[in-house]
RNA sequence: GGCUCCGUAGCUUAAUGGAUAGAGCAUCUGACUACGGAUCAGAAGGUUAGAGGUUCGAGUCCUCUCGGAGUCACCA
């Protein structure tokens, strides 16, 4: 593996600087970044850090580490200093030869294998209802990351943890059991996943009607009269009882608690039921999952878990990690690094959310040796992975070090948080249906596309507004989501990237038909400006993956593919490619073209966009 | 209240401590009889919430203030 440009830039200027000032420095922390658009160059080395240890002006400097990098590196043709800035301008021949390497590669810019090993866990849905608008961001990061890893040289598992254990399966199940009359999704032609999350929207619904007529009744209005505090209403004061009521008062609570303990003994009714509605779930999610292009390499389930990490208690215990109290529940003290203590172990021995995930942390290392784990969860949950982390760090896991929490903002509403209740959950499948009708009711506007073609298109198209409307963003930003806006087309957009590619497609088809000839390519040396910047632009795509990956941010990747296809419109606009005053600048505009289409082709395919044929 | 994160143009946002803070939307003005106008060019829009500090250099790092969010369960 050769270096790179900016590789050899870098230690060049260590040497420089220690050939001329007798001063050794890193050639890593060595700063070269693209020359802006307004200043004559490729390349800008950051000469501020070398002018003390030159103990010259920092044009004088620049000028004589310029003229060495100028001497030494065959690639560079020219340079000027302002200020403390060295703009390096590399040769026409160094840009056509990375041009054609570009084109043979096939693969420009995904990295050789590093050794790494990534577990990255997404989607980890509860099975009592469908996926919805938050799930959808979190898969669109989770896919993209694990792509953009494996690009950058990892070697990725892509795991979810299905909850599909507790009392939320257990409303579904028992509503179902209750009410349900034995319908399918067969015999209702309701998904199966709906048809679940229907019926635990029928328990909410059973249940809420319950506590209402308990809050009537002379148990409830006693208890209320009893218990408020001075100066709430009784509205409020129910509000806050709920739980409590649910748990110590309510019918349908005691059934559920009832169902959920049968669970756990095994009992073969109630986990043939459990098994069947699931089963509805999953094959409702799949179908979800293909819509929005995701895929899972591993599945864990809670239900195989949830007993998990009791010997890791004893392990911290003896590590002297964690201690027990009187009452017998083991705790994990993380006051010095600014937590608080944490119950890892409850006294009655049964275990907490946290044990289970450092259960099955440990777990995953043993299934798949994954030096590193990311667990992309939504920021809510912020504190219990610094807690988490924090403990398998002090058990001395040996994964510990590589654990990273792709935190990504919730995905709100305009009017709000969404709400279960309410009604305001925006469904998955919904919203691709939503989006695809949205992309077709305005390209019937603009494309001529017959109606097969049509309808694929704006699959493709609607589904790349969506997810290049929320894979754009950094990830830890909150968004609110607004679908009319998601599916704009204009400007910085999936449609608009996607339009670039469509026009290359369309370019380097009629090349294909004319049969140019694109050998005279390499006699073409002088660029117009417009040339020069996709050529810049193009150079940058294997850092860009590289950082989107050190990042776990893929953001980056979808603003470079912006930049790039904005170059490529630009470009299209200024110069003229089949009307080229030479053979040579037509073969090399059109080998440009196709360098720019493979590069987008493969960018907006780690962020899981496809490019339509024709749109 | 403790801890964490956030605050950039009317709106959505970009910027490994580096040059004049860069885009898109919306607004206004323009574009070749042309390779696809879902495009391109231009105008206008900023005290980067505020005040100090570190630095040759701060939107970025530190301190404080203001504003917003999340979290602080023997829930998951």
């Amino acid at each position: 593996m050769h270096m790179t440009i900016l590789e050899t830039l870098q230690n060049a200027v260590a040497q420089a600087v220690e050939q001329l000032y007798g001063e050794r420095v890193e050639a890593s922390s060595v700063q070269v970044n693209a020359t802006p658009a307004d200043f004559t160059g490729d390349y800008t080395v950051v000469i501020f850090p070398y002018v003390r240890l030159a103990r010259k002006a920092p044009d004088v400097a620049g000028a004589e580490i310029g003229a060495f990098l100028e001497k030494n590196i065959p690639g560079i043709q020219a340079f000027n200093v302002i200020k403390g800035f060295l703009n390096l301008e590399l040769s026409s021949a160094y840009w056509q030869a990375f041009l054609q390497s570009v084109l043979t590669d096939g693969q420009y810019g995904r990295q050789p294998r590093n050794g790494h090993k990534v577990m990255v866990e997404y989607s980890s849905p509860n099975t009592n209802k469908p996926l919805h608008l938050g799930h959808v961001r979190n898969c669109l990061l989770g896919w993209s990351s694990s792509q953009i890893l494996d690009a950058a040289g990892y070697d990725v598992v892509r795991a979810q943890i299905v909850n599909d254990r507790g009392v939320a399966i257990c409303k579904s199940m028992l509503a179902w059991q209750k009410f349900g009359n034995g319908q399918t999704p067969e015999s209702s032609g309701i998904k199966g996943d709906h048809l679940v999350g229907d019926y635990y929207v029928l328990f909410e619904n059973k249940s809420r009607t319950e506590y209402e007529v308990w809050q009537q009744s002379t148990e409830g209005q006693a208890l209320f009269a009893e218990k408020h505090k001075p100066e709430q209403s009784e509205k409020d004061f129910f509000k806050d009882y709920k739980n409590k009521w649910f748990n110590d008062y309510s019918a349908l609570g005691a059934e559920v608690r009832d169902m959920l303990l049968k669970w756990e003994a095994g009992d073969a009714d109630t986990l043939a039921l459990w098994r069947q509605m699931n089963g509805w779930v999953y094959e409702g999610f799949e179908k979800t999952y293909a819509s929005l292009g995701v895929a899972f390499d591993k599945l864990y389930y809670e239900s195989d878990t949830y007993l998990l990490g009791k010997d890791i208690v004893d392990d911290g215990l003896a590590k002297g990690v964690f201690f027990r109290k009187d009452d017998g529940s083991v705790w994990v003290d993380l006051s010095d690094v600014g937590y608080d203590q944490k119950v890892v172990l409850r006294a009655d021995g049964t275990s907490v959310y946290i044990t289970q995930d450092l259960g099955t942390a440990r777990m995953r290392y043993h299934d798949f040796h994954c030096d590193r784990m990311v667990y992309v969860v939504a920021d809510e949950q912020n504190y219990h992975f610094a807690v988490l982390f924090e403990v398998l760090k002090r058990l001395g896991e040996p994964y510990a070090a590589g654990l990273h929490h792709l935190s990504y903002g919730l995905v709100e509403l305009p009017t709000g948080r969404m709400k279960t209740r309410e009604g305001t959950v925006v469904d998955a499948d919904d919203l691709v249906t939503e989006v695809t009708a949205l992309a077709r009711e305005q390209m019937v506007q603009v494309s001529d596309l017959q109606p097969e073609e049509l309808e694929e298109a704006s699959r493709k198209i609607g589904l790349g507004a969506l997810k290049f409307f929320m894979i754009k963003v950094n990830p830890k930003r909150k968004m609110i989501f607004n679908p009319e806006e998601s599916v704009d087309l204009q400007g910085q957009t999936g449609p608009y990237i996607q339009y670039s590619c469509v026009r290359i497609n369309s370019v380097l088809q009629r090349a294909e038909k004319e049969a140019v000839d694109l050998s005279p390519a390499t006699e073409y040396l002088d660029y117009q400006p417009a040339e020069k910047e996709l050529l810049k632009a193009l150079h940058a795509y294997p850092g860009v993956l590289l950082t989107a990956a050190a990042e776990f941010d893929p953001s980056h990747l979808a603003n470079f593919c912006y930049e790039l296809a904005k170059n490529y419109h630009r470009f299209w606009h200024d110069v003229t490619i089949f009307n080229a005053a030479a053979p040579a600048d037509k073969a090399f505009r059109l080998q440009l073209s196709r360098a720019v289409g493979q590069v987008l082709q493969s960018g907006m395919g780690l962020l899981g966009i496809e490019i339509p044929a024709r749109m």
